[in-house]
DNA sequence: CACGTTCTGATGCACTTGCATCGTATCCGG
DNA sequence: CCGGATACGATGCAAGTGCATCAGAACGTG
């Protein structure tokens, strides 16, 4: 047997520099040279792991997918004080709103794919899953939010997951499009769970 | 005097060259090679409208900034019946929001740009500015909505501004990235809207 | 009608791109 | 300790890139 290689993990070093370089300079602008380079290996290798520079993106986006994913997760089950509902719910969509700092890039690396979803059906396919995910943990968080009597009954729980995923993914390209700080937006989001939860207290 | 050329319209028709190749394949992807044929002029042509290939996207993002506003503006200058204000509100919002398919290019080229925000200042400044602008706008319309007494008056025009415009930026990155039909974004945005216009009758 | 100015589009050039190739270094079972 | 399978990284290659250049066409003016 030949030379032992660890290809998961290197396949992973090399997704996160492809995700620096296009936090860079954007998607297309990422070349095998530079790639290898950033991950310091050499483009040998890289052509190893990944058959086609498609193949790599395509992976690149399924890793941060998952990272993200994760986060949020985790984020609800090893809570280990159990925390109220509202303020579970509060903290995951900060998270997945990419807002602080470190995950800037990933927000970058995330609206890019966006971008190009319309013009690759494989990119496309990677994001409606997870935002499809995303959408089922915000609405099992909100139904959970119900349960304790911490959201208004009459509330939809879908139909908010919806809105508020698409309030979280706004914000986050208002914060990277220079339009708020990362408080303000984060300031907007909570504003508007506050609101859904106060809200209605008379028809509850 | 030599032959006479209308600057201003080659601009504009490179610029929408620009934008098409942007949806089809990305920002960087663009080549001068490519704009030009896709403009219908030579590559010469193009050097000569624009110094650099910077200067060209940067004129496409105002190009399409503009574009975007004016039709924005256009919706409620216009308006020769006088609708009510909650409708205007609506209708401008669901324009803004990019959702039907005929502005599915558009949607493409803004956010790409605003993913591209991060790596180059002067295409921040851009978005900034029609940010600020669609900003107020909305936050105009909110207010006069609470004139007509059809938005409740404890309402923050300011903050329920942000919210709206977050809100649908979102919705159209979720439409890019298949995870909403046009129908049901625009259903959701519709929604919070109307959430903001029947609620809080007890507290005006 | 010719002049001179402006604009044009083809071509050149240095460079980068993604991908294929290939000799060599590296490892493990025997 | 060695045979052979495997991964490595350097190099090659055709295609495409942005930008500079330049001979000539196209025009308004004298």
């Amino acid at each position: 047997m030949p030379r032992q290689v660890d290809y998961e993990d290197r396949r992973r070093r090399i997704a996160e520099a492809v995700c620096t370089l296009i936090a860079r300079s954007g998607m297309e602008a990422v070349s095998l040279r530079d790639v290898a380079a950033q991950a310091g290996v050499s483009m040998g290798a890289v052509q190893r792991c990944f058959r086609t520079k498609q193949d790599m993106l395509l992976f690149a986006l399924e890793h941060i997918s998952q990272h993200v994913s994760e986060r949020a997760e985790q984020r609800i089950a090893a809570t280990s004080t159990p925390q109220a509902a509202s303020t579970l719910l509060s903290h995951t969509l900060a998270e997945l709103a990419l807002l602080d700092e470190e995950s800037k890039t990933q927000a970058q690396v995330w609206l890019a794919f966006v971008t190009h979803a319309p013009a690759s059906e494989k990119l496309a396919a990677v994001l409606r899953d997870t935002y499809a995910k995303l959408h089922g943990l915000i609405a099992w968080l909100i139904r959970y939010g119900q349960d304790t009597r911490e959201v208004p009954q009459h509330l939809d729980p879908d139909r908010e997951a919806h809105t508020l995923l698409a309030l979280a993914d706004g914000l986050t390209a208002h914060v990277l499009a220079g339009h708020h700080a990362p408080a303000t937006a984060l300031a907007i989001l909570q504003r508007h769970i506050d609101h859904l939860l106060e809200e209605a207290s008379d028809r509850d």
